[in-house]
RNA sequence: GCACCCGUAGCUCAGCUGGAUAGAGCGCUGCCCUCCGAAGGCAGAGGUCACAGGUUCAAAUCCUGUCGGGUGCGCCA
């Protein structure tokens, strides 16, 4: 439990007891009532709001009601002292003792401070990536994929049971044009001069070992045949090899799904699944035979108007009825992926989120409609849209040409800058804005680098632990009596900024957790280590505040301890995110 | 045309789901090392939170409208 969570429980009592004394008429409705850090840290360290959400049912002036409870606020043992201020906040002030007491809790956990259970060990489903197996990552899936991966770390430290999932769309026309493509390489790797790849198909180099292989397993075989016939088998080759490879990029930003769904296994199993789904809607009444309007903007070229199956998603919330059928009698891409979420749900997962890339904006409404009509309200679907990335090298834009098949690929990143780098950036934007990444900027050693000055701050603790060893051999900071530290020794102000700001870490992973927001933890830990900074250039100026006192072990070693606090916050923050803490600037 | 997202300092962006005097980095101005804690730190200037209404004790945050930018619109995936 964060702490103030803890202080809401302290100000409820202290409610009851007005309460009970007849001071307060109206029933307690604590779900109005925020305790919080002040924006301005002079207005003490914690704030709630409960006089002036209160005062109106209790029939008393904001003021009058935040003088009884304050009153019996500052009986509390941890708090120091309580103002009443502006309109009727009650401004809490804690001891020093109460603080220091953090940095013990901190290092008894062991890396576990902010663990929460505010998730309780609810079932959630988190799909990200799913790309179409067709060809490799490029920069663009790179941040859903690490988005994904970050959400779902920090949902599993606050509590959640999370299965992370890839929905592989391999039953498609797109997996077809591969298959050809593919054949196109066969033949190539026959010795055959197949020219310029035609309009129509993968043009990537990425195929030619593909086409090789096909080659050494079925020699000249497939040439013989009629593509009806050849065309399954090498769709099925070049869709495992495509998926193999998309691992493998996916393992170089260390990121490894629990679940890979084939689209083809819900039609290709002993029962077709979206069959099912669909009928299950039907017997809902939200299926019906009918006409669409033609589509707005441009109209395409094959437009036909004709009567098919539809969902009435517009009674959900969208914005018209969906297709469900296509003409030649195949299923939509929707009506596969509402047998998919169908089944999401009915594996136990209420609550599911999907990471989706910019493009897929306009199919939100659609799927949250889908999703709604299928559970019957139960099952809640959240989008994350991850926007577009902009590569810049130096502040110039770096240009991509995807005619030509030669586009930045996630690896060409990964391998350039290293994935701690690329995980952190890619985190260091909320999901739904436009993010730039550039290739300099990112492996610069400034304080404009976010991923450098965190990591810096963590080598820095661990650069403090080398030079303790050197005054005092036996001062280990994994192996300190937490018990016997002298944590009063920890007053000054810079001391005791940071031990609030590591007290934030379990308030702020559950906000993350819950608004689905990892880059929130990134945020953190870029001030965390701006703390860290300040604190270590104040002890340049003044020597008292060095970590390392030759003369006083106790002071050393309760310093240490801070030390330590600090870098497994940031160690623990960087793992969510995905990112190796290092203990040694390079 | 319609839907979704966005609009906060010169630039790039946070803003803890409605709280108090709106923050950070870059850039700008001034300062702190001159082997061992500067890959850094301190201070300052810089804002009608796009605009107009509304809800509220309280709005950058919620609602409506307008303007501007991005993304999308299909029997594609």
């Amino acid at each position: 439990m964060n702490l103030y969570a803890h202080f809401s429980d302290r100000i409820a009592a202290a409610l009851e007891q007005l309460q009970g004394e007849g001071l307060l008429l109206a029933d307690i409705d604590m779900s109005v009532v925020t305790v919080e850090p002040p924006r301005e840290a002079v207005h003490g360290d914690l704030a709630t709001n409960a006089a002036m959400v209160l005062a109106k049912k209790a029939g008393m002036a904001p003021r009058d009601l935040a003088e009884k409870l304050s009153a019996l606020l500052a009986n509390d043992g941890d708090v120091e002292d309580v103002q009443i201020a502006g309109p009727g906040f009650i401004n809490i002030k804690l001891s020093n003792d109460f603080w220091q007491q953090i940095i013990k809790v901190v290092l008894k956990k062991d890396g576990d401070f902010g663990r929460s259970n505010i998730g309780a060990g609810e079932k959630v489903n988190l799909e990200y990536v799913s790309t179409n197996p067709t060809g490799p990552l490029h920069i663009g899936h790179c941040r859903g994929a690490v988005f994904g991966d970050a959400l779902g770390a920090l949902l599993k430290f606050a509590g959640f049971d999370v299965t992370t999932e890839y929905y592989v769309n391999d039953a498609g026309a797109q997996v077809d044009v591969l298959a050809r493509s593919a054949f196109l390489r066969y033949r190539e790797a026959l010795g055959e001069d197949i020219g310029e790849i035609p309009e129509g198909y993968y043009p990537g180099d990425y195929l030619k070992p593909v086409g090789a292989e096909l080659a050494k397993i079925h020699g000249e075989k497939l040439l013989k045949q009629e593509e009806e016939e050849w065309l399954s088998p090498v769709r099925e080759f070049a869709t495992a090899s495509m998926l193999e490879a998309i691992k493998e990029d996916l393992a170089s930003l260390d990121i490894s799904q629990d679940v890979f769904f084939s689209e083809r296994s819900l039609i290709e199993g002993e029962s077709d699944k979206v069959a099912l789904t669909i009928n299950e809607l039907r017997e809902k009444g939200l299926i019906y035979e009918g006409r669409l309007p033609p589509p707005k903007g441009k109209l395409p070229d094959d437009w036909e108007d004709r009567e098919q199956t539809l969902f009435r998603a517009t009674q959900f919330g969208d914005d018209v009825d969906r297709a469900l059928v296509k003409s030649d009698g195949t299923y939509t891409y929707f009506a596969s992926d509402m047998a998919y979420h169908d089944d999401k749900f009915k594996r136990g997962f209420r609550t599911m989120i999907d990471v989706w890339g910019a493009d897929h904006g306009g199919y939100v409404k659609r799927m949250q409609a889908a999703v709604k009509a299928l559970t019957g309200g139960e099952g809640e679907l959240d989008v994350k849209i991850c926007q577009l990335v902009h590569l810049f090298r130096g502040g110039e834009p770096v240009k991509m040409s995807k005619r030509s098949g030669e586009f930045i690929t996630l690896r060409d990143v990964v391998n350039e800058v290293g994935p701690g780098p690329v995980r952190f950036m890619m985190l260091y934007r909320k999901n739904d804005a436009p993010l730039d990444f550039d290739f300099v900027k990112v492996t610069e050693k400034s304080r404009d680098n976010p991923v450098f000055y965190v990591q810096y701050a963590h080598a820095r603790a661990h650069s403090v632990y080398r030079n303790t060893l050197e005054v005092f051999p036996d001062l280990k900071h994994d192996s300190l009596d937490i018990e016997k530290l002298k944590l009063s020794l920890l007053n000054s102000e810079e001391e005791l900024a940071i031990i609030k700001r590591i007290s934030q870490f379990p308030r702020l992973i559950e906000a993350a957790a819950l608004a689905h927001e990892p880059h929130r933890v990134a945020f953190y830990l870029y001030e965390l280590a701006g703390d860290f900074h300040s604190l270590w250039s104040r002890g340049k100026e003044l020597p008292q505040l060095r970590f390392i006192n030759s003369t006083n072990r106790d002071l050393t070693e309760v310093r240490v301890a801070l030390v330590s606090a600090t870098a497994e916050i940031l160690a623990s923050g960087l793992r969510i995110l995905g990112v190796q803490p290092i203990s040694e600037m390079r």
